[in-house]
This record gives C-alpha cells, structure tokens and sequence, in this order.
DNA sequence: GTGTTGGCCAGTCGCCGACAA
DNA sequence: TTGTCGGCGACTGGCCAACAC
C-alpha cells in the first residue's frame, strides 16, 4: 500500500500491506459517528474527507508502522512554497533517510477556508523490529474502505454561471438524493447537506424542464459563491449510513496556492523538518508531521 | 528605536539609534522608484507599505545593527498559530536568549489575498564588536521617514454599504485628491489609484449634493468588494512626489487570521525557528526572518 | 440525457438630494 | 461637515422552457 502523492513523503511500510484488521480500520474509518472525541475541531466525517480526498489516497491505520522520509517531506514543503532549497542548511549526519515510525495517531482536517482535506499523524521513530512492533505491523494491514454512495460532477459553466443552477445527472439524483414525490407538479423538495465543516446548506431540488431533469436551484448559487467554486471545479455528495446529505469539493488542480508563509522563512521550515525529525530519531519521542493529499 | 510590537521580537541594538545616514536611509525608503532589483515581486511602494503599516511601525536601516530573539521569536510564531508550544522540542545550549545581527537586507511584501503587509529581513549574527561593524551601526541611525501626504479614514457604514459610494472628508480631498474643474456642473473627474500591488483601481470622483461634498461613486463597491473591507476598517491615499495616487488598506483588528498552516506541525515551525538561529549563531551565516507589524 | 441560451420577472445595486447630527 | 435615509432607475440574479448536441 502507498500513499500515491502525499507531501509528507510518506509510505507505509513493506511488512504492512495486505487487508485491514477490524480494530485498526475502526480507529482510522469510523463512518458516521466519529469514536474518539478529538481536539476542538468539529470531527470530521471520515467518509466525506476520503471522497474529497479522491480514490488514489488511502491512509494507514493506527498502529501500522510507517516510512518517513524527512529530505523528501523537506523538500515537498519546499516545493508547495514555490522555493528551491537554499543552502546554508546544517546537515544532520545522524538523521538516516528514512524513518521506520509508529503511527500513533491519524486526525483528519480541512482547511477552513479553502475545504482542502489534509491529515495530521504521529509517528514514533522505532529503532528495533521488536515481536510486538512486528505483530501490530502484521496487524494493520491494507483494508478497503467499504465503499459509500456517492457521485462526483465536474462543474459545467451552466452550473457555477450566475444565470442558473446545477444540474444533477439523472443516475446521480437517483442514486443518492432523497426520492422525489411523483404526484407533485412538478416534483419538488428542499435538500439539506452538510459540509465537511458541518454547515448546513440548503437547496430547491426540482424535477422539471423538457426533457425532464433533476435540478438545484434555490440555494445553489450561495453555495457556489460560498465556496468559491468555478467551472471545473467538483462537487461530490455523499449518502452517509443515516441517509443524511453530505456535500464536499474537489478544486480542479490550480496555480499552486503559493503559500508564501509570512512567518516563517523557507529556510527555517526546511530546517524545521530536519531537525525535528532529528531529535525524534534521537529520543524515539513522537512527533507530529501533515499529510497533504492531492 | 524599538520595533513595537513585530511577531520577529527584533528590536535594533542601542547602539544604533539615532538618525541614519543618506546612504542606508536610501536603501531602506526610496520612494517611489525602489533601487535594487528584487526578487519577481513587483517592487512595493515603500510609502503605501509604511502608510499601511501605521504610525508605529519603522523598520531599521540596511547596515545597522539589531537583536534578535530566537526563543520569543519562536513563541510569536507559535503564537500566530494560537498554539501553545509543546515539550518535545530539543534544547540549543549553544543558543544564545540574543543574538546580536548586521542587517543585511529588508524586502517590503503585502499579503497577495489579505493586503496585510511584513517585512523580509536577512540577519547575519557578529560576535565581534569589530571597528568596522561599530561604524556601520553608528552610520545607521534613526531617521524620520519624510513625511508624505496621505489621509486615512476609517470606513463608516454608509462607505461599505452597498447602497451608496465613499464620502471623502473635505481637507483629505483638498490636499491628498487632483483639484476637481469647479466650471464643471457638476465638477466631476474619473481617479485612477494604484494599490500596493500595482493593480489599478477607477473611481468617479464627484462634488454634489447639497451642502457639497466629495464623493466616490462608481467603482467604489467593487474596491470594497474586492479587498473584503467592512465598517471599521481604513482606507489610505498616498500622492506620491510624481503625483500619482496610491490606495491602500488597514484592517481593523479582527480575529487572528489563524493560519494553521497544514503544512508544518507547530512543533516543526518552532523547532525550525530555533534551529535556524541556532545554526546560524554557528557559523556566523545569514538567516531570513519575516517581520509582520500589527 | 445534459449543456447552453433567450425570455422574463423581481430583487438588489448604486446614483441622487433631503435631512439631521 | 458628513453620516444615513427615502427616492428611483438600471442592471443582473435567478427561475423557466426551448433547443442543440
């Protein structure tokens, strides 16, 4: 298993791919009802984020050992500031190239403002393949996420146009939204989704039109704004197992989002992910790094 | 000479206060056409940038000396994160609370969303009180900028609603905006004023109403729409010794702007700080701070 | 089956002086 | 002197089916 494009650079280890045990793949998947009560974030539903996150990500379970390695998730941070590595970095001769780690903990986020989905884990350096260490390995192995009801639509410029609404394709509508009532005329009801926030949006979904088709009017456009989404960006709406609406976005790969700190130089970050991954080595003391998908 | 109150935790040495010499002073102002060659930023305007930083805020001249903080540089940033700072973070015994630096360059930015402005300074630490470093520093005095003309007024609720345009207080438009044809009926004139990335932006400056006034009206919502200003925050007008119009924003103080980056765990930045300075210290070599007024 | 367009209505934007603080 | 309001035009946001691919 592997993590596809990850700016952390991270991979899980060889010992560890094959299929999931239940107690792993409940800590790391945990559809609706989130189990453990995380920081002051909102508890993302797991499986709105993987279907932002789109097919190619998967990530490993607590408890699997992991590869990290620092030089490249260094690098990669370089690279998501559009700035080449400068020298006048210290070397760090005792930090190997990569890191056999624990993954202690897997916590999912978005970005408040722009919903880009990303993780935070802890990795614990672990200098000995130790029986115990080898049998969580063993353990965590690859597990398919059960497969959810969803779809995805790449906007149009009908869609993100101010003139109209959103078109839902007919097999979409019939999969994943609420049943219309057939007898109206024409057939209409108000939808409810969330976000991957928890925000509640709403909107006028109507069947009508010649040909006949299902559409979101009211409301869309304040999502569409909301959200800053056009034309080729996606939308994807999630059926969760309570038969709730869940709404997320996938941005069309833009401009990198150059996000040039303002507090910290790039030096000082390449040499952050240096040395903290340094000192963990050192110690075998946890530490913490950022997923970024996409 | 203090910097007031800088994220960096950077204020010049005492040694250096006083009144600066033409030649540092020239690197550090220089009006409107900036003397060296930067990066691919396109040049910021050093009074717009000292205009919307405010009052308070005066940067040291290339050349001089300053001290830096490592530790409360480090606890700014973790700060700007609103993110205590974590155990788990090695010790720099070799790291010294200050650092005494020559100030090697300083670079204007502004935020390309936000408009907020910092600076870009790369210090180079001397553990020597050498002749030559003493002269530097005593050449490298305080100087009052020169004063420039500008007004700045806080947005009322009439100026951000979208009912109506920008009243213009009667002195500020006297002194800061180009004499209106008081022949004309009524006297009219299209603005043209550049913000501090260079973009254009078109007014229609009109004097109507009874009693008269000055007013900004076409062209106005889409300035207030486009940098997301609200009652409260202040608008700048700078006229550059060419006579141009410069436009520029300070926001009120809101929420901290809460850039948890996604990218680098706190604990990363914070060790990066240090280690950075820490290097540094070393070997005596440069390193790159960001310094964010407010 | 679905993307785009013209029609059309209603709500808001935005320019104006009146008025008051 | 300048902040807010009622007034009113004009524009565009947004719902609709027609039509094309």
């Amino acid at each position: 298993m592997k993590l596809p494009r990850g700016r952390a650079t991270m991979k899980q280890s060889p010992a560890s791919s094959g299929v999931a045990p239940a107690a792993a793949a409940a800590a790391a998947s945990a559809g609706g009802a989130p189990p453990e009560g995380e920081r002051k974030a909102p508890a993302i539903n797991a499986d709105l984020w993987y279907a932002c996150a789109g097919p190619l990500v998967s990530l490993p379970p607590v408890g699997s050992l992991v590869v990290y390695f620092p030089q490249g998730h260094s690098e990669q941070v370089a690279a998501s500031m559009q700035k080449d590595i400068d020298a006048h970095v210290p070397s760090y001769p005792n930090l190997p190239s990569k890191l056999i780690c624990l993954l202690h903990s897997v916590t999912l986020h978005a970005d408040p403002d722009t919903d880009e989905v990303y993780a935070q884990m802890t990795l614990q350096p672990v200098n000995t393949y130790g029986k115990e260490a080898l049998q969580l390995s063993e353990l965590a192995l690859k597990h398919a996420r059960p497969q959810m009801e969803f779809f995805c639509k790449t906007l149009t410029a009908s869609d993100t146009s101010t003139h109209g609404g959103f078109s839902v394709p007919r097999r979409a509508a019939e999969k994943i939204l609420p049943p219309l009532d057939f007898n109206m005329q024409p057939p209409a009801q108000e939808l409810q989704a969330r976000d991957i926030h928890d925000t509640v949006w709403t909107f006028r979904h109507i069947f009508r039109g010649q040909p006949k088709r299902h559409l979101l009017t009211t409301g869309w456009s304040l999502f569409v704004g909301g959200k800053r989404l056009f034309a080729g960006d996606s939308v994807i709406f999630v059926r969760d197992e309570r038969q709730q609406l869940l709404l997320g976005i996938r941005r069309a790969s833009r401009q990198p989002t150059n996000i040039s700190s303002s507090v910290l130089s790039s030096d000082s970050m390449h040499i952050g992910v240096l040395a903290a991954a340094a000192h963990a080595a050192a110690n075998n003391s946890p530490f913490t790094i950022f997923y970024n998908p996409r």
